[in-house]
DNA sequence: GTCTATACCGCGATAGAC
DNA sequence: GTCTATCGCGGTATAGAC
């Protein structure tokens, strides 16, 4: 049963929804169709907790690079620069591009729910460096907490389109260029 | 023919590539199965031609904006705020996500060249501003070009998953705030 | 060129045995 | 709880008539 949730994580994650059927969760979850369908109504519901799962793994690994010690910048270029698998892309974002998943509100409020938390937390961030007295009071929160999240984003789409991580790491590099420094 | 490929242009641009089927394709362009057949060897060949026919008119799209008159923040803004479609998402960054369009090279090939197109005209536009004093000389081109194709990418992807065009238009107006400004 | 018929396969789920 | 059998449907393509 947690191998079923794992397997379907993966699969989520590399071929989506809509590519993703029942039977090749069972494949790689070494379950049977019985197994499955007795721990969850079918498809969707897996899906469900599935993506539920993954939101929490993202916030997880975020929050681990925000707590770092150090300046707004700094811990903003850590959460942008943290190792990732970039060529996979982002797993919850990916599903965004997923008509069904979109389309059943139980699938998309994790999703949902996922990239608003992030927003928010980076709007804390930066609304941190302005009270600091690191970035000036011009800058707006939120604006800038969407950037950031929509450069990650983004960029995943950018190296999945060229077969490489360059674009990634461009593009996160502009944007730390981009972002005000009080050391300059 | 013309009706098929428009047809298969808008379902992978709902569908996906994966959730298109030839069926689906034929109900929508009103052609027969021997029609479809006729003209494309199958569902490969026919989403070929489609995406190449996207990646055209996103390019011609985007060229519209870069040749207004200005400055280079100017030309850049004003592709920013073109209207667009934000919860439909992009067309040909949505393929990205596709693992049968990734997986082969001629479906991939007119996504990797559309984004390699943007990238480098987005370039050569930040160049320009930087030739013109408008930009300092340490900001570079193709990092810029870059965050600024990804903050697209990504606001389409939080727009989605919020289900509002909100978050596309904060993480915009974010980037163009940062943008540096030789008149403020 | 376009139509209809046909084929084979895998999807997503249910049923009932064990 | 898990297994196997079975089901109806739609995906993708081919064949041959018109």
């Amino acid at each position: 049963m947690e191998r079923l949730i794992r397997s379907t994580q993966e699969l989520l994650w590399e071929r989506g929804y809509v590519g993703t059927s029942p039977k090749a969760i069972q494949r790689a979850a070494d379950a049977g169709q019985g197994s499955m369908y007795h721990h969850f109504a079918g498809k969707a519901e897996l899906a469900k907790a599935a993506i539920e799962r993954s939101g929490l793994e993202l916030r997880a690994a975020a929050e681990e690079q925000f707590e770092e010690p150090g300046t707004a910048t700094d811990r903003i270029t850590h959460y942008l620069e943290r190792e990732r698998d970039v060529l996979r892309g982002c797993r919850i974002g990916r599903l965004t591009a997923d008509p069904d998943v979109m389309g059943d509100p139980e699938l998309r409020a994790p999703v949902a729910e996922t990239f608003a938390w992030l927003r928010s937390r980076l709007a804390e961030i930066v609304a941190e460096g302005k009270r600091k007295g690191e970035y000036p009071d011009r800058l707006d929160a939120e604006q800038t907490a969407a950037t950031i999240a929509a450069v990650l984003q983004g960029g995943y789409v950018l190296a999945r389109a060229a077969g490489s991580v360059e674009p990634f790491e461009l593009a996160v590099q502009g944007l730390i260029n981009l972002l005000p420094e009080a050391t300059k």
